[in-house]
RNA sequence: CGGGGUGUGGCGCAGUUGGUAGCGCACGUGGUUUGGGACCAUGGGGCCGGGAGUUCGAGUCUCUUCACCCCGACCA
């Protein structure tokens, strides 16, 4: 590791904010827009969204979700039909007033999510049972005016994607609710390598309209927790407002049942926030734009550059995301940058390891360094890949599993979230105990683990019967 | 909106008691290099955030204004 290496990036321990900046901005993966708090994804971000929306395109077919595009521009009576709903958003949301040469007769809403506009044009397509259920989803940008922003985390405008439905019953639409949470669940562990914390929110963090909100929670490396995703069980809230209506088999009408849910870039920040280390990224195999780095030392070397470009195809018959680094950069330069950049695994072919028919092979999460036959490098790079991908998951569980600590008191929980862990606490059912530990600590309720606490346990903060164990962390 | 801070090449900074702007990185060119951020030579790039004032003279002093950053309240 060389002097200005350290230069480059903040140390994580030290200051991890810091770090954060220093990674998103020097690994290529983003720049900062014009307007405040906008942001670029430049192709190396992007790729990481695009696997992950392949990814999630798959598991939405499964689920019988269909893709569409609903306008962005919404008009602002759309947003106060549902009250709970403009009360959440009106402070964030942006404005047209002025289009076409004129002021508008309509002011317009810059889309802060889709509910309102999704829920109108579902009430003029649903009339029978035999109509539902709907299950429609959107890759959109969408913009919520923030006071303050951060690359990925909070950004005025980001991408996401929202899935709307509408069922004829109640539980059909928490059933749904529930099983997309799953499937980020299932994102997370097969894909991102991220642990996430699955559960319902309390009232007071509940999505604006919802009868119910259920989150997928991640713990970074300060201890704090992201909301990663969420998915919300809206009753019959949003169909009475939107007067989504459907005549049933015993020819009643009645309001439909909806849902929302959605993750968004932000998951692009949990990755960073999880996997990094001192020397920048690390990307599960998984999602990595490129999967594998060549780099050829000696560039003058006609067996190195041979060698080199069969590996390289070798690896694309494979599948693998493959790349060659022929830059006229040292091959120390490179290693460091494509350390800083996350790829997992790195082959190094220079005419050393060749006399021997080897090749040196690299990986990014343990930063191992190996040599191998040069005619066994398909069968190693594969294995290779799965075993990263494994190995990155089970270190961020071992990492968030250590950081979770019982409290049984304010004074606990504030001791706990303090040494940067998340507090597991017995709590009664009243939302207002909820909201002295925020006051009082800094930390807010992430979510419900557990609704049926058995008796005999009591609130850790009024004392009283506790009903529910709730997970308690600072938050981004 | 409260509390603190910073504005000087693309980035990071220096600039003394006021004397007409410099360093590192990055970038261009030519060459030598290449197994952990190479080296030599050479070149390009600056209304010193804006405005007003003091002065023979302002990056530097005074006033004013704007912008951005960090910490709190709000949030995927």
């Amino acid at each position: 590791m060389g002097k200005k290496y350290v230069e480059n990036i903040a140390n994580m321990e030290e200051d991890f904010a810091q770090w954060y900046t220093d990674v998103v901005k020097k690994t290529d993966l983003v720049d900062y827009g014009p307007v405040k708090g906008t942001m670029v994804i430049k192709p190396y971000g992007y790729a990481i969204w695009e696997n992950i929306q392949n990814y999630l395109n798959e598991e939405f077919k499964k689920c019988g979700v269909k893709n569409a595009y609903f306008p962005m521009f919404i008009p602002e009576s759309y947003l106060k039909k549902e009250a709970e709903h403009v009360e959440g958003f009106a402070p964030e949301v942006a404005v047209v007033t002025y289009a076409g040469g004129k002021e508008l007769e309509e002011r317009l809403i810059v889309r802060p999510t889709s509910e309102t506009i999704i829920c109108e044009m579902y009430a003029k397509w649903i009339k029978s049972y035999r109509d539902l259920p709907v299950k429609m989803n959107q890759w959109c940008n969408v913009v919520r005016w923030e006071k303050t922003t951060r690359p990925f985390l909070r950004t005025s405008e980001f991408l996401w994607q929202e899935g709307h439905t509408v069922y004829s019953t109640y539980e059909e639409a928490e059933d749904d609710a529930k099983k997309m949470l799953q499937v980020y669940k299932k994102l997370g562990e097969e894909f991102l390598a991220i642990p996430f914390f699955t559960g319902k929110k309390t009232e007071s963090e509940k999505f604006p309209g919802a009868e119910n909100t259920y989150t997928i929670e991640a713990m970074m490396h300060d201890g704090k927790s992201l909301q990663s995703g969420t998915t919300h069980n809206l009753g019959q809230k949003f169909a009475k407002a939107f007067n989504i209506k459907f005549l049933n088999k015993e020819e009643k009408l009645e309001y439909g049942y909806s849902t929302s849910w959605g993750v968004s870039t932000r998951l692009i920040g949990a990755l960073i926030m999880v996997h990094g280390d001192d020397r920048g990224l690390v990307l599960p195999p998984n999602v990595a734009p490129i999967q594998t780095i060549i780099v050829p030392i000696g560039k003058d070397n006609d067996l190195v550059k041979k060698i080199s470009k069969e590996i390289e195809n070798k690896l694309k018959e494979n599948n693998i995301r493959v790349e060659i680094d022929e830059r006229d950069n040292s091959p120390g330069w490179k290693f460091n940058e494509w350390e800083m950049k996350g790829v997992p695994i790195r082959l190094e072919i220079g005419e050393r390891d060749l006399e021997q028919g080897e090749i040196t092979i690299f990986r990014r999460d343990t930063l191992e360094k190996t040599r191998i036959k040069i005619e066994d490098v398909e069968k190693e790079v594969l294995n290779l890949l799965i075993d990263i991908q494994k190995n990155m998951y089970k270190k961020a569980k071992d990492y968030r599993d250590k950081r979770i600590a019982q409290a049984t008191s304010i004074s606990e929980i504030l001791e706990v979230v303090d040494s940067k862990k998340f507090a597991r606490v017995n709590i009664c059912s009243d939302e207002n105990c909820c909201i002295k530990v925020k006051d009082e600590t800094g930390a807010t309720s992430r979510m419900i683990e557990n609704e049926n606490l058995k008796l005999g346990n009591k609130c850790a903060i009024c004392g009283n019967p506790a009903t529910r164990t709730v997970l308690f962390a600072r938050s981004y």
